[in-house]
DNA sequence: AGAACTGGTTGCAATTTGCAACCGGTTGCA
DNA sequence: TGCAACCGGTTGCAAATTGCAACCAGTTCT
């Protein structure tokens, strides 16, 4: 029990509203499908989104997410990421209670990923003026900035996530 | 009514196991969320990496997927996609009952991001042992590769799902 | 002291998934 | 010609997952 804040008889109860302990077998070894096993839902890619665009790195941050997050598929995700050491969870030296998400490097060398989901979205889903031009400016930028564009933000986030 | 092959009175009914219409609104018009919309689920990407990696154009030999898909979820995916279109439905001429599944231009453009899963995935959820040699080093191509590799490889989808 | 904020949990209804059986038409082969 | 195998699905049902809204116990702010 390393983080025993809150609530709740700490009686390592956990059924209710969580997906499956990821004991199982995966479908198959196939990389994608290996990968498509940890980000293959409605929300977990868009917690990321909100980690690696937004800085947001606390439970209650994450939960304001504009597409309206329910609290305990948060919560559900956030175990699951952390299970697959996408993120870690630790505490916040400033508030007993708060707890701190970051990304692993793991993580981290998801960028490209949602980079390029990014650059997809905005191409071939975008209502061209539904997007701030802030926004817009910001994925032109990345289309053109290319590999290396990406290892400078990800050297961000190393920064910020793993104290580097 | 565009393609009225095989069974069932053509009534327009589709109830079961489907995936809403997709009228509704998206959750939000974020470009990654528009995107995550359309493929984030457990299968849709399957699919489309057996269509790009592996050649298969007919609903039999999607339904042949390592991780095995169900009948019922593979019809829905392809209709859902179809309706986004990422991919289109035509008849295939050597054969009545046959129908081709071609990806379209919008499709084609996910190549990168199916790229990037897999870089991802082969790293840091690979099972080296699980994987042949062929496929190890096809993963380093890629990865070496860079965005000038996709372009011919898109290059090649376009050949033969386009027909340019 | 009380209000507001912290990271969640709980129960329940509604939706989605997965399974297995099945369907009617088409095609290849003997 | 006849029949088996193949074609793209559909259907009904049980099980799992999602979404909602209320709630909780500590902690911090005022």
């Amino acid at each position: 029990m390393q983080f025993a804040t809150g609530c709740m008889g700490n009686k390592l109860v956990a059924k209710c509203n969580q997906s499956p302990m990821r004991n199982e077998e995966p479908r198959s070894f196939c990389p994608i499908n290996m990968a498509v096993e940890v980000l293959g839902d409605t929300w977990t890619l868009l917690i990321l989104r909100d980690m690696m665009f937004a800085g947001k790195r606390h439970f209650r941050d994450l939960l304001q997410c504009e597409e309206r997050i329910a609290s305990n598929i948060l919560a559900d995700r956030l175990r699951l990421l952390t299970l697959e050491k996408v993120i870690t969870k630790s505490e916040d030296p400033t508030h007993k209670q708060k707890a701190i998400y970051s990304l692993t490097e793991k993580g981290i060398q998801l960028l490209p990923v949602l980079v390029q989901i990014r650059i997809w979205g905005a191409h071939h889903m975008g209502k061209i003026d539904a997007v701030s031009p802030a926004v817009k400016a910001f994925n032109r930028k990345l289309e053109r900035g290319g590999p290396e564009l990406w290892a400078q933000m990800m050297a961000e986030l190393r920064a910020t996530h793993l104290g580097r």
